[in-house]
RNA sequence: GGCCACGUGGCGGAAUGGUUACGCAGAGGAUUGCAAAUCCUUUUAUCCCAGUUCAAUUCUGGGCGUGGCCUCCA
C-alpha cells in the first residue's frame, strides 16, 4: 500500500506519515469546551479526524491506534454560562457533554479510544506547572502562575509568528501582572463563588491550555504522532501547548500538526461571537446526519467550507442515488478505492470515485456496487439500511392504503383517457409529497423529498 | 501595522508544466397521453499584468480582491 501523506502545519507541507511506533499510533484532537451546544463549525474536526482515525486503523490495524479527544469542562466561558443560567457548572458541563455525544453519534463518528475530562486531571496539570516553575519557565504573581514565553526561543514556530510581531498590535489589554504581554496563564485564582481546586499557588483553577498538555501526556506519553484540531486553535492554543509541554518534558509534543479549515457563512468564519452559527441540534430537525457528514466531506479538509443549503441538497441527492445500491453486508474496501484517502485525505477524489462505482453498478456490475458500499461505509456513511434511509424524515398526511387506491383510481381514469382526472390525482398526491412514476406495468410512488 | 491563507464554468469542487476531472443545475433528443424516472448527446472556467518555458490554470514576481490570526473560538 502506498504511504499516507498529511499536510503538516509545522512545515506547511505535505509529509509522508512515519509513525513513531507503528504498533502504537497516537493521535490527540482537541475536543469541545462544553459551555454551549456544538455548532457545525465544531462538527468539522469531529468528522475530519474521525475519517483520519479510520484510515490509521485501516493501515496500522484497529488495535494499534489510540485516539484521544478531550473534553474541557472547566474554563471562564463555562463559569460565565453557568452563572448566567444560575446552575452549578458541573450540571451545565454534563448536559452539554451529553448533547455533544448525541451529536457525535448523529454525525456517524466512532468513539475515540479515550475521552478524558479536564476536571479529572487537575493533579496532572499541577504537576506540569510545578515542573515549569522549578525550571524557571514559569513564574508566580498574585495567585497566578504564568508561562514566560521569552524563555522559549522557538515560541511561535507553529503559527509562524514572532514574539516581536505579537506585541506590535495587540487588541487585548495588556495585563500589568505579566512580564510579557504574550505570557499565558497556567493557573489563576478563583473568586469565592467559582469552582476551585487547592494548590500551593492558592485556591484556583487551571488556565486554558494546560489541560491538553496534561491529558495528552497521561494517555499518549510525552511525544506522540498527530495533534489535531480546528485552524483557530493554531494560535494561541497549540502554540502554548507546544511551549509548555516542550519546556516541561524536554521532548517534542507531536510530530504532525493537522488542522481543518473553517466552516464559513458567506465566506465569514462561523463563530459564536459572530452570531452566525447553526447548531447541530437545529440541523437535526431537518437533515439526516449522513447528509451533513457527506456535505462536509465534499470539501477537502484544509480548505474553507462555506455553509449553504444547496450543498446539503446536493449531498441528499447524492446519497439518494448511492443508497439505491445499498447492500446489507460488511464488505471490505479494496486498496484501489482507498488510495484517495492516503493522499492527504483527498475525500473529494474518493467521492468522484464512488460516482464512477455508481455508474458501473448501474450497468449491472456487482463488484462495483460492493465497493460503493465499502467506500461509503469507510467514510462513515451508509449507517442505515436502504429502507430506513428512504423513510427518513418523510412526512405525508396520506396513508399508504389511500395512496394505492388513488393510484388505482388514476390508472382507471388513464385507461379511459380521462387525463384531466388522472392529472388531478397526481397533483393532489404531489402536494402531499408523493411523487408518481408510471412504469410499463405498474405505477410506483415515492416521497418527493 | 505585522504575519498567513485563498481566488477554477450558473453553483459545489479536485487535479495538473502540454491531452482542460467529477457532482448538481441548464440545453437538446429518445421515451411518455402529459409528466416523473431512466437512457443518449451537449454548452459554460482556471482574478489581472509581467517573467521563465517550445508550452503556465499550474512555477516566479507584481497588482487587485476576499478571508483569517495577532492571546474568546473547532
Amino acid at each position: 500500500m502506498q504511504s499516507l501523506v498529511l499536510s503538516n502545519t509545522l512545515s506547511k507541507k505535505k509529509e509522508v506519515f512515519k509513525p513513531l511506533d507503528k504498533n502504537n499510533i497516537r493521535m490527540y484532537v482537541c475536543g469541545p469546551t462544553v459551555y454551549d451546544f456544538p455548532h457545525i463549525g465544531n462538527a468539522r474536526p469531529l468528522i475530519v479526524f474521525d475519517v483520519l482515525f479510520r484510515v490509521l486503523k485501516k493501515i496500522f490495524g484497529g488495535d494499534s491506534v489510540t485516539y484521544v479527544r478531550n473534553i474541557t469542562d472547566i474554563d471562564d466561558k463555562i463559569i460565565k454560562s453557568s452563572n448566567e443560567k444560575n446552575i452549578e457548572f458541573k450540571k451545565l458541563t454534563e448536559e452539554i457533554t451529553k448533547s455533544f455525544h448525541e451529536d457525535c453519534k448523529f454525525l456517524g463518528c466512532l468513539k475515540p479510544t479515550f475521552e478524558p475530562k479536564a476536571t479529572d486531571h487537575i493533579d496532572q496539570m499541577i504537576e506540569i506547572i510545578d515542573t515549569l516553575l522549578n525550571k524557571k519557565y514559569a513564574y508566580e504573581q498574585k495567585g497566578h502562575v504564568f508561562f514566560d514565553i521569552s524563555k522559549f526561543p522557538s515560541y511561535g514556530s507553529l503559527s509562524k509568528k514572532t514574539i516581536k510581531d505579537l506585541n506590535a498590535g495587540s487588541r487585548v489589554e495588556i495585563s500589568k501582572i505579566k512580564k510579557n504581554p504574550g505570557d499565558f496563564v497556567l493557573w489563576k485564582p478563583s473568586k469565592y463563588n467559582e469552582p476551585s481546586w487547592d494548590s500551593k499557588y492558592g485556591k484556583g483553577r487551571p488556565g486554558w491550555h494546560i489541560e491538553c498538555s496534561a491529558m495528552s501526556k497521561k494517555y499518549l506519553n510525552t511525544s506522540f504522532d498527530i495533534h489535531g484540531g480546528g485552524l483557530d486553535l493554531v494560535f494561541p492554543h497549540h502554540e502554548n501547548e507546544i511551549a509548555q509541554s516542550f519546556c516541561a518534558n524536554e521532548k517534542f509534543l507531536a510530530k504532525y500538526w493537522i488542522h481543518n479549515g473553517y466552516v464559513t457563512v458567506n465566506k465569514k468564519k462561523m463563530a459564536k461571537s459572530e452570531n452566525n452559527f447553526i447548531t447541530i441540534n437545529d440541523l437535526k430537525k431537518k437533515y439526516n446526519g449522513q447528509t451533513i457528514r457527506l456535505a462536509m466531506l465534499f470539501t477537502h479538509y484544509t480548505q474553507p467550507f462555506d455553509w449553504n443549503e444547496k450543498i446539503l441538497k446536493d449531498a441528499k441527492i447524492t446519497l439518494d442515488k448511492w443508497y439505491e445500491f445499498y447492500i446489507d453486508d460488511n464488505i471490505k474496501i479494496n486498496e484501489n478505492n482507498l488510495t484517495f484517502l492516503l493522499d492527504d485525505l483527498n475525500i473529494p477524489n474518493m467521492i468522484t470515485n464512488i460516482h464512477k462505482l455508481y455508474n458501473y453498478a448501474k450497468e449491472g456490475d456487482l463488484e462495483s456496487a460492493k465497493q460503493l458500499n465499502a467506500s461509503c461505509k469507510f467514510l462513515g456513511l451508509f449507517s442505515q439500511n436502504k429502507e430506513t434511509w428512504f423513510k427518513f424524515n418523510k412526512k405525508t398526511s396520506i396513508k399508504p392504503e389511500e395512496i394505492n387506491s388513488l393510484i388505482n383510481e388514476r390508472n382507471n381514469a388513464r385507461k379511459n383517457k380521462n387525463f384531466k382526472k388522472s392529472d388531478e390525482i397526481r397533483d393532489y398526491l404531489l402536494k402531499n409529497n408523493i411523487l408518481l412514476e408510471d412504469e410499463a406495468n405498474e405505477t410506483k410512488w415515492k416521497f418527493k423529498e
